[in-house]
DNA sequence: GTAAAATCTGCGGGATCCCGCAAGACAGAT
DNA sequence: ATCTGTCTTGCGGGATCCCGCAGATTTTAC
C-alpha cells in the first residue's frame, strides 16, 4: 500500500508523514509533493489510489489537482487536510467529488486520534470522514435558509469576476433579465440593501461591488476559488472562439 | 529577556519555540499566544518588547494586532514572519510601522539559518531584516511604475467595500467628479479595459468589479485587507454620526 | 516670479445597472 | 384539467457609472 501526501509545508508534511506511519503500518511507501503540480505528476506516475491533500497552496491549489486526479482515476481515495472550513473551499470541494468515491475532510486543528481514525476510514475502510465543522458548513450551504443555490453560486461567480450582465446572459444562454432577477435574489440573501450613513438622505452601497464583498468576508468566495473561475472563464472564453 | 510569539498553528508555534532558544540563549522566557487577540493581552501584561508575530490568523490577524502593540509602545520589536509576501500584506506592514521602529519581515520558506540571523539582528541589534523577495514587492509596489500611489490604493480599497462614487467623495472630502477621475487612473493600472469574447461587437468588463478581481488575483487586496478596511469603514460611520 | 504639470471640479451625454410590472412557460400537486 | 409556484422574458424608466471636454486651482520646476 502506498500514501501519497500533497502539502506544501515542510512542517506539516513531515508531520503528516509520520501521522501516516503511525496509522497505516501495512503502508510501506509514503509520497511526498510540495504542490499540486508534483502531486498531479506523482500521482499519475505511480497510479496512487491513496492521497493526502491539503488546499491552498501555491503552485496549484488542491482543488485543481484533485479534480484532474479524480478525472483520471475516479476511484481514488483523498483526504483533504485544510485550515480552513470556508465556504469556498467545502463547495469547491463537493463539486468535484465523483459519485461513490471515497474522500474526507479534516481540519488541521484536529487531534492526532482523529486525524488518525480518517486516515484508516478513508484509505483502509472506503467510508467517507468530514469533520464535524466542515458538515456544519456543508449543511448550511445546502439548506435552503440561507442558503445558495447551484445558480446563485454561479453567477456570484461572475460578478465577482468582473463580466457584464450581457457576458453572464451569453455564457448561461439567458435572457438579460433573467441574469438580473438572480442578482436581485442575490442582493436579497447576501443582506446588501442596508442602508450606509444614515444621516443624510441617499447612502446605499454600490450593490454589485458590494456584494462580492460581502461574499468575501463571509468566506464564500475567495482567492483559489477566484483563480478557478477565472480559468474557467478564460477556457470557455477559447472555446467559444476557436 | 523576554519574546513572545504569536502564531495560531501549533506546529509552527513549537518550531518558533525551538528556533528562538537556539538562537537567543539570553532569552529565558518564551510566551505563547495563538491569536492576535491573546497575544496584545499578553504583550500589554508583559511590556514585551520582542514578538514573533504571524500573520494571517483566525482570531485577529497580525497587522491588527501589531497596530495596537505598536500605538501603547512604538519601540517594540517585530518579526513578522509569514507565508507569504502579498503585496496587501506588505502594504499593510508599511502602514503601520512607527518611525525609526526595528522589524523584520522574514516568510516561512525561510531557511533555519535565516530565521536565526534575523531573530538576532531585529531583537539585539536593533535591525531591519527583510526578506529578499518581500524587499522586491515593496519596492515595485512603490516605485510608480506598475506601481499604485496611496490614493489610488484607498480608492481601490473603497470600490472593493461597495461604496458609491458619492460615498467615497464623501469621505475623502472630493468630488464626484475627482472619485471618477481616480477610477479612472486605476483601471488604467490595473489593465481592465481589455476586452473580453472578441467575436462580436460588445465584450467588456464592468470596469468596477473587475478591477476588484484583478486586484485580489494580484494579491494588491486580500481578505485580512478587506476585513481592516471593514472595520475602518464602520469606526468611520459611527464616528459621522456620533 | 513665471511657466509647466498635475489635480480638482462642473457639465453633459451615452452605456449600464437596478428593478417594478406583467405576460408567457413549465413542473408538480390536488 | 386546473391551479399554484417558480422561472423566464420583454418593456420602460430612474439611478448610477464611465468619460470627454474645458476651466479653475494647486503643486512643482527652473
Amino acid at each position: 500500500m502506498e500514501v501519497l501526501i500533497v502539502e506544501d509545508d515542510p512542517l506539516h508534511r513531515s508531520y503528516l508523514h509520520d501521522a501516516v506511519r503511525a496509522a497505516l503500518p501495512e503502508c510501506d511507501l509514503v509520497l511526498e509533493a510540495e504542490n499540486g503540480k508534483v502531486g498531479e505528476g506523482l500521482a499519475r506516475q505511480h497510479r496512487s489510489a491513496h492521497i493526502v491533500m491539503d488546499l491552498q497552496m501555491s503552485e496549484r491549489n488542491g482543488i485543481e489537482a484533485a479534480r484532474t486526479i479524480w478525472k483520471e482515476r475516479p476511484d481514488t481515495r483523498i483526504l483533504f487536510w485544510s485550515n480552513y472550513a470556508d465556504e469556498a473551499y467545502v463547495r469547491g470541494v463537493s463539486r468535484i467529488v465523483p459519485e461513490g468515491a471515497a474522500y474526507g475532510y479534516v481540519l488541521k486543528s484536529a487531534s492526532d486520534d482523529r486525524l488518525r481514525l480518517a486516515l484508516r476510514s478513508i484509505f483502509m475502510e472506503s467510508q467517507c470522514v468530514i469533520d464535524r465543522e466542515v458538515r456544519g458548513v456543508q449543511q448550511k450551504s445546502l439548506g435552503h435558509v440561507n442558503g445558495f443555490t447551484e445558480v446563485e453560486y454561479e453567477i456570484l461567480i461572475d460578478i465577482a469576476l468582473g463580466l457584464t450582465d450581457r457576458m453572464i446572459a451569453r455564457r448561461h444562454n439567458l435572457s438579460l433579465r433573467s441574469v438580473q432577477n438572480r442578482l436581485q435574489q442575490l442582493y436579497e440573501k447576501l443582506n446588501v440593501y442596508q442602508r450606509i450613513g444614515e444621516d443624510d438622505g441617499e447612502g446605499r452601497y454600490n450593490l454589485r461591488s458590494r456584494a462580492v464583498a460581502v461574499a468575501l468576508m463571509r468566506k464564500l468566495i475567495n482567492y483559489s476559488a477566484l483563480e478557478r473561475a477565472e480559468a474557467d472563464l478564460n477556457e470557455w472564453l477559447g472555446g467559444k472562439q476557436g
